[in-house]
DNA sequence: ACAAAAGCAATAGTACTACTATTGCAATTC
DNA sequence: GAATTGCAATAGTAGTACTATTGCTTTTGT
């Protein structure tokens, strides 16, 4: 069931790529050498000539797949937030209580994602640590609104979206949900960040969720409590 | 006094730079190049050669002060905390409630700067659109760990831990301050550049300060409830 | 069945970016 | 006033992102 979920539903827009990398075995090969070699040299350290020769491929035959490097981070990413979404939804079905899909939906931005390797050519936790590190590279750049309008970020809003459906449900007069999920999301993965390499913009302790805690009770007593607004 | 403030305070680690660029009128016009070209072009946009040739010099001679274009924004984000810095202690000089001192950080983390254009060479309004967009490049990639040693972030680690030091003095009792206030700053840098370029993602209204007055809320509720932590 | 068309990947490039080696000129020092 | 130091200009190299062309293989239409 949850197989089915991930695959037949995990859908990328179209414009991200010239031929869809799911639809061939040397596509599949490039999805999953792009995740491995990003997550190991960074985004500025990956090209395509590295990952051809990491693949047992050419150049131009990447080239035939994706226009540049940029849109297979756009790919990716975007690959990721379907993915999620399809987490949340899963894990919110059937719960009543809106605390707790609101609770569920924290811990799913804010956590270490658990590997259920229903697509075999794709790493869930190593694309995780590139959506980290990297995605936020995506957007913040000058081409950001052309990549917008065709559809790049589309996956991302509509997770956000739904995040943000939870939140007015547990509090119909919030006005900013859409700016605290985007906040709780970003921030989290800033915060694994710099909990690796610049633990003092952190509070990380000893036990396991800090991140999660953190983030958790920043949403609730922010959604429960206007009086400062 | 301000004057004296900003000229003689604002200190920038000198790993940074091979050849002071404060140092020589060569120097200032690389700064203020800079900040006018990353602005313009962005920091993928943004190169040597583009520069040598805007501020009529050669690509060699800028070489001669920085090492690289990422040490070049290493200094200007650097600057830019030592500065924000003192217009922090600035603001909140002989303001005895701790909740005013707090009100005036997060605003002054979480707005657009007034220019003061002490340092004549530095357009702030510029510097702080290239902080909010680019800043993170400098921290999201592989060299982060030997950048930090060689101190790139002593600054802004410096600025955090002052804010930070007004929460614990407002909530002695709250855990997490430091993670609290980069939450706040990037998230800010954040939602300025969504809003300008993925509105969706926000829930910017008509009214000046949405951006202010979120993170205020979710500050002052977040360390006076602590119910949920 | 078999030629035409389409799809695929390999070779061999180009244009551009980041960075460096060397040289000549000018100011300073002994 | 010769030697030293500091400065910036010229001319280069290595490496990255991307493209044009070619030949082989599979699919399609009659």
């Amino acid at each position: 069931m949850k197989n089915l979920l991930t695959t037949v539903n995990v859908q990328v827009c179209e414009k991200l790529f010239l031929k869809d990398p799911e639809s061939s075995e040397l596509g599949k090969r490039i999805i999953m050498g792009s995740i491995e070699q990003i997550d190991e040299l960074g985004f500025e350290g990956f090209n395509f000539r590295k990952l051809a020769n990491y693949i047992k491929t050419t150049e131009a035959s990447i080239y035939r797949y994706f226009e540049s490097k940029n849109k297979v981070l756009l790919y990716l990413t975007s690959w990721y937030w379907s993915w999620m979404e399809y987490h949340l939804v899963f894990q919110i079905t059937n719960v009543k209580s809106v605390e707790e899909r609101l609770k569920r939906a924290i811990a799913l931005m804010t956590s270490i994602v658990e590997v259920d390797h229903v697509n075999p050519h794709i790493d869930e936790k190593s694309l995780q640590r590139i959506v980290f590190s990297e995605s936020m590279k995506a957007y913040m750049n000058k081409e950001v609104d052309q990549e917008n309008k065709e559809g790049a970020f589309k996956n991302y809003k509509q997770f956000v979206g739904r995040v943000s459906e939870i939140i007015q449900e547990a509090s119909p007069n919030y006005k900013y949900p859409h700016m605290l999920v985007s906040t709780v999301i970003e921030g989290a993965h800033l915060q694994h960040h710099f909990a690796k390499h610049l633990p003092s913009l952190t509070n990380i302790t000893e036990e396991e969720n800090t991140i999660s805690s953190f983030y958790l009770q920043v949403v609730l007593n922010t959604i429960n409590n206007q009086s400062e607004a």
